[in-house]
DNA sequence: CCCCTAGGTTGACATCTGTCTAAGCAGCGT
DNA sequence: ACGCTGCTTAGACAGATGTCAACCTAGGGG
């Protein structure tokens, strides 16, 4: 794999910061920063989970909404909710017995802009 | 992994498409048609070649001239267009002792907008 | 104080992935 | 026919990843 460290909390924020791709080449540093984030995306279970968080009422779910969805262990959902947050995708707090979690829109815009195209190019229709 | 198979050669656009992430669940199946795309844009080599495919004047770029931009051997590079490729990202063609390389737009805007988010929330300053 | 529930952590395992070298195939010159 | 250059395929290998069972931690109630 090509390297990556994850510092356990990702501030993608702090990215060079997106010229959409198709717009100017992509500098090594900044594909080194936002790869780990597509690469978090790249799961189907960690999609889901995103879109279940990022769409959840109040801006916010309780993992224990999240777990029954799919047919995996906690364990396992959980770790992929930790990936997730690493890869600076979402942020979790507890609060008494249960743990929410929430999305960064600021990333997903990032990753967002990143890949935007031309509505339709005149050699398209 | 989450399964997988890749024919070879997705076409996403035959995907249930795409309302946000955001705005809606992304369902079981859009996941596991979805992922891939992400999951081969999370590799900083990837992601970089995608840059180049994608912002290349003419639309297309020789894999001679994306090669030598990296630190890899030539097999590397052909693996990673080929996962790009297999990801439905991207097509290729040989042209005489030549292959050139181009990207599909119509893919990059269904993710682009499948991550779309709301500009910024009330919530947010 | 004890136990119950919600989640996270650890360790183990099979599989996948990124990389390389070596070998193959396709065009183009000569 | 031969060899050269450009690219892909095949095989090998170390390291990453997804999953689970077992265990641990935090809070809340009796």
């Amino acid at each position: 794999m090509s390297k990556q460290a994850a510092p356990l909390s990702l501030d993608l924020t702090a990215a060079p910061c997106c010229p959409p791709l198709a717009q100017q080449r992509v500098s090594d540093e900044t594909a080194v920063v936002l790869a780990p984030a597509f690469k978090a995306l790249g799961d189907p279970v960690r999609l889901r989970l995103m879109s279940m968080i990022a769409s959840a009422e109040g801006g916010e779910v309780c993992v224990c909404d999240l777990t029954p969805a799919f047919d995996l262990t906690g364990p396992t959902i959980s770790h992929h909710l930790r990936t997730l947050r690493e890869a600076g995708l979402v942020d979790s707090e507890r609060r008494g017995t249960w743990v929410y979690y929430r999305a960064r829109p600021q990333v997903l815009r990032q990753l967002a802009a990143l890949l935007a195209v031309e509505p339709s190019p005149p050699s398209d229709r």
